[in-house]
DNA sequence: CTTGGAAAGTCAACAAGACTGACATAAAAT
DNA sequence: ATTTTATGTCAGTCTTGTTGACTTTCCAAG
């Protein structure tokens, strides 16, 4: 059946090859994509965390936190779109052993800035490490044009306040 | 957005354009851009599973019931990749909820063959509906050639053996 | 034929990590 | 002085993952 194409229906009428990637069979090859992808995507990371019962919540906190050191918990719960109950019970852990710092702010005293100790850092660099690696050897086999375009649809996917979001820590950066 | 611009790398110091993009800079890019395109992908059926007390697991459950129909349950586990006791949970509440209908092997009589119901497969037309939606107009503001990338990408980024999956589900179909 | 193992599926109990709601404290803003 | 903001905490719930124990069915070796 490699096409179904129903709704959209760019099969044999109406031509525009350069609308065949519109049709719903494409786009649901796109979907399931994008959901082995993700799982390929998070393994190596969860295979690190799960020795240390740490899980994908943590990893994401301590990313953050690399990518913008001295950010505060609520600039975090912004970009990570948990509740702050939630976020809390890992940042607690985390800290309880020694991986993050949290420190009053110096203007706001209210403010905690969160930094990354030594020990927080290492544990961000194995798993950097291990998600950059897949990421290399997907962006090497596929080449830089796959690349820009594999960017521009991820862009494009993301909720609008979101790729605000992204496109700010894009550039902004540490 | 139309131009993520800086993807491909313009910051032209150590020459090798077309090495460029896997420096760690921008493979975190990447990383990040994967984190906040998938919480954009799930976002629209998340809200429509919301309001019918289902979760994401349900979503996947009934989506791959849709893709095959027919298939048993040990393999929706291979596809999934959860274990058949927290697959049984959404399968039973599909089963009491009537969207899905489990149907005793004629062959072995150990397996069950999962099919949609006209209900099941309504709530499956309305969360896929709101999926492609979603990726349709990313596929249609990136255009053909980007989307072409993204799928490279995403195929090199799979696990060997969910690549080998998805390959086979890509063409094989029901 | 029977027995024993493997395979498919089910039930029960538990854990991680998300959520909501209520409340406490300190500091900043009005 | 009062209100608002930033953060943290306690308690309880929900989804979805886990492991362990069990039933039914199939198949194959004695």
């Amino acid at each position: 059946m490699a096409e179904s194409g129903s709704s959209t229906g760019a099969m044999g009428s109406s031509g525009g090859e350069n609308l065949l990637f519109l049709t719903d069979e494409q786009l649901r090859k796109g979907i399931e994509a994008m959901f082995f992808a993700y799982r390929g995507f998070t393994a190596d990371p969860d295979r690190i965390l799960e020795a240390q019962d740490y899980g994908r919540a943590h990893h994401r906190a301590i990313h953050f936190i690399h990518r913008s050191p001295g950010t505060t918990v609520n600039n975090l719960l912004a970009i990570l779109g948990v509740t702050k109950q939630s976020l809390n019970r890992v940042l607690r852990s985390l800290i309880e052993d020694g991986l993050v710092e949290s420190r009053v702010g110096r203007s706001d005293k209210r403010e905690r800035h969160l930094f990354l100790t030594a020990k927080g850092a290492d544990l961000e660099r194995a798993l950097s490490e291990a998600q950059r690696g897949r990421m290399r050897a997907a962006y090497r086999a596929a080449g830089p044009v796959a690349v820009a375009g594999f960017r521009q649809v991820l862009e494009a996917m993301m909720d609008p306040e979101l790729r605000r979001q992204f496109q700010t820590l894009k550039d902004g950066g540490a």
